[in-house]
DNA sequence: TGTATGACCAAATTTGAAATCTGGTCAAAT
DNA sequence: ATTTGACCAGATTTCAAATTTGGTCATACA
């Protein structure tokens, strides 16, 4: 027999890629059980409901999509600037294949995976970037003639701003152009010359995982 | 009796006004003849079909937006500038109930309306303000190391982000406010220092009267 | 003895047909 | 010549029956 951890990674997985494939709404439990080679109760030896689960899933993508930049801001801690992060975050969500159906597609078709409280809490998320323009502000790599809760409103309406347009805007040139965009958009927009230091890097980085607690 | 066009401005306006009460989907036409004091097939001496009409409603509303917006153009030259243009737009589309409704509410209630060919059409808006971003580009009122395809993509989505940011962020301050916020963003994101004179307000305020043909 | 299962149940969702409503027409009234 | 509202077909809503599915737990199994 696997491990447990082994048996509910899997289970992730599957409700996972049945989730791309086919939407929130149409994904039962006992799809993903059969698809994992279990049966329906065993799913639920894991997770209370239903919604506990896609709700797992959904955080296992945001959950890695953080760890992407925290390990491309250990890597090069420049991405701990305002305009390097939005475009590594924006890139981060994009790439996953979840997330990216979740920005692109109807809305409609998430249901309460998307505002419910499982598995990602949309208001730490917004002290967590509030705490994260603070840093910044402190230490004069973005405009200090905004306050951070301005500061904080303008760069999220600019980044979803962007994230919306993928849903709406006719597709020109690569996404990875689009980040580029956006980087050179917040960049000017936002922040102040300057170089970021491993200190720094880690900083932030703790904050992200902050996020995943 | 009524000249035919006094009867159309009454029909409009008391269409806008149950549009803005009750939304698209719950007004028929006999609730807007009724209201307007004349029989149903009044209405239809004017338009051909219930979109029709509602897309005359919408039409109006944008091109009162676009009139204030020349009108504020003409009123200062300074309005012009790229900066100005999206805190006057902005706010030239909040001031208006049945617009801000559009905005605020939820996207689904306004059908049809919203996407159709009816009244509005987005292909001309996105053609329009590549016209303009070229003109200021030519007068060196905003950065020049992106084409203007580029420019144009990026003004939208930042603009569009703080539209939508209405919709889904907690309303803090007035929307002036807001309005002051993206004006400031956009000016650091985009305008480069420069003034604009008469001759440019009436080059984009027939821009404008364009779009309203 | 602890783990896994799928038959089972209640509640939610879907279906489909009947009832109702509404966009659009046009013969009659003005 | 202009306006109207009764009228009709098609769209929408209703509502109950049929089906599906989230969640449980007695049983099988290792």
């Amino acid at each position: 027999m696997v491990a447990r951890t082994d048996r509910e990674t899997k289970i992730l997985d599957v409700a996972a890629d049945m989730l791309v494939r086919h939407g929130y709404r149409r994904v039962t439990i006992d799809d993903v059980a059969v698809a994992a080679g279990i049966g329906k109760g065993t799913v639920y030896l894991h997770w209370k409901t239903r919604e506990q689960l896609f709700g797992a899933v959904f955080a296992r993508e945001v959950h890695g999509a953080i760890g992407d930049l925290v390990t491309a801001l250990r890597a090069d801690p420049a991405v701990a600037l305002l305009h390097r992060f939005a475009a590594e975050f924006f890139l981060a969500i994009l790439r996953r294949p979840l997330l990216h159906g979740m920005v692109i597609g109807d809305v409609q078709m998430w249901g309460k995976l998307i505002g419910s409280e499982a598995g990602y809490d949309g208001g730490r998320h917004n002290a967590m970037m509030a705490s994260y323009l603070g840093i910044l502000a402190a230490r004069g790599l973005v405009r200090t003639d905004l306050a951070v809760p301005e500061l904080t409103y303008a760069f999220q309406a600019v980044y979803e701003g962007f994230i919306y347009a993928e849903r709406t805007a006719a597709p020109t040139g690569t996404y990875e152009d689009r980040a580029r965009l956006l980087s050179t958009t917040v960049e000017s927009a936002f922040s102040r010359p300057g170089t970021a230091d491993a200190a720094l890097a880690e900083e932030v980085a703790a904050l992200l995982s902050g996020l995943a607690a």
